[in-house]
DNA sequence: GGAAAATACTTTAGGTTTAAAGTATCTGCT
DNA sequence: AGCAGATACTTTAAACCTAAAGTATTTTCC
């Protein structure tokens, strides 16, 4: 009885270091692959920041705001905007305050409900997101031609995967 | 003869057509991966500037660069902090100020080169950076706790072959 | 040695960003 | 009807961030 205490009971005591190991080295893989990713972020962001200012004398912020109403003809709510572009709603307050001097964004009255409106491209910011766009989506092709076709895909469902984990997430809060 | 060529240059019509399309396919193709990463890289950062903000009551930048100091006890040059951190020079100076004033960090002159000093972390520095930095790991652990360990192994490798190409694309500069 | 160029950091102006508080409007409930 | 809470957006204060210009020091090159 003893005896198949001590050999039930010994081999038990390995898969418990094992985890408290497995949990630590997790840990310093997940905050390695963030970093990682950070970095790559970064990097693409300040070289397309720099050359939009460069090329079009237009900021990030703005061009991204551009980029969400352009597939949306009928225009989005300033809180839509915010949920997408996942940045506080007074941002998107002075990003569009800025686009609408420049003319090429409009706020549209909602008769249904005076607090909200719709925010829209005009034909002027239409037209300038497209040339903007075509330029942009060549810079990203540009900067990834060093990732194979192949890894671009396996990237893109492994981040497809991230995301949706990361969404499951914030549900609980 | 005619039929020779008729028939050499017919065959020859399906790749350029080919290669226009798997051109805009790429395309296409980097920019979805790129829109991919970038929200998943922004709702990290956004949940973690958040706890550092209620848990410590310090912003992500500065946590930021006490952790690129935790490495270097002797300290790094403000150029070096920059460089690592991708911002510019300008925005290094604001954030040591902050740090410095909140006693977390030091300049420390060097004789050799009047123009340059050193930023080390104060003792309390490294205390309070210690704490912050374990806490920090679990909560990157747990975001991405819905990642596999194989697929956070993959993800590893595919980003770090990313960085390596965008470090090369920006030598060239 | 000394001027010119390079380097290291700071300052400035303008824009972005958050968190928190504020305003106006709408909805649900009694 | 009318009040309580919810919703949609704005404002405010403080911090971050960039690009460009400025200051001080060092290096290079003659």
């Amino acid at each position: 009885m003893d005896k198949m205490n001590n050999e039930r009971d010994l081999p038990q005591a390995e898969p418990v270091l094992d985890l408290a190991s497995r949990l630590t080295q997790d840990h310093h893989q997940s905050l390695k692959l963030w970093l990682r990713m950070l970095s790559c972020t970064v990097k693409i962001e300040n070289e397309v920041r720099t050359r939009l200012r460069a090329t079009f004398g237009i900021t990030l912020p703005r061009f991204d705001l551009m980029a969400q109403l352009e597939r949306f003809p009928e225009g989005l709510r300033m809180g839509e905007l915010s949920r997408r572009m996942m940045v506080t709603g007074g941002n998107i307050t002075g990003i569009t305050d800025q686009l609408e001097q420049e003319k090429l964004v409009l706020r549209v009255v909602d008769p249904k409900d005076r607090r909200s409106y719709s925010v829209k491209l005009t034909p002027a910011g239409r037209r300038a997101f497209d040339e903007m766009a075509r330029v942009h989506e060549g810079w990203i092709a540009e900067l990834l031609h060093g990732v194979t076709p192949d890894d671009k895909t396996r990237l893109i469902d492994l981040l497809s995967h991230m995301k949706q984990q990361l969404n499951d997430i914030s549900i609980k809060d």
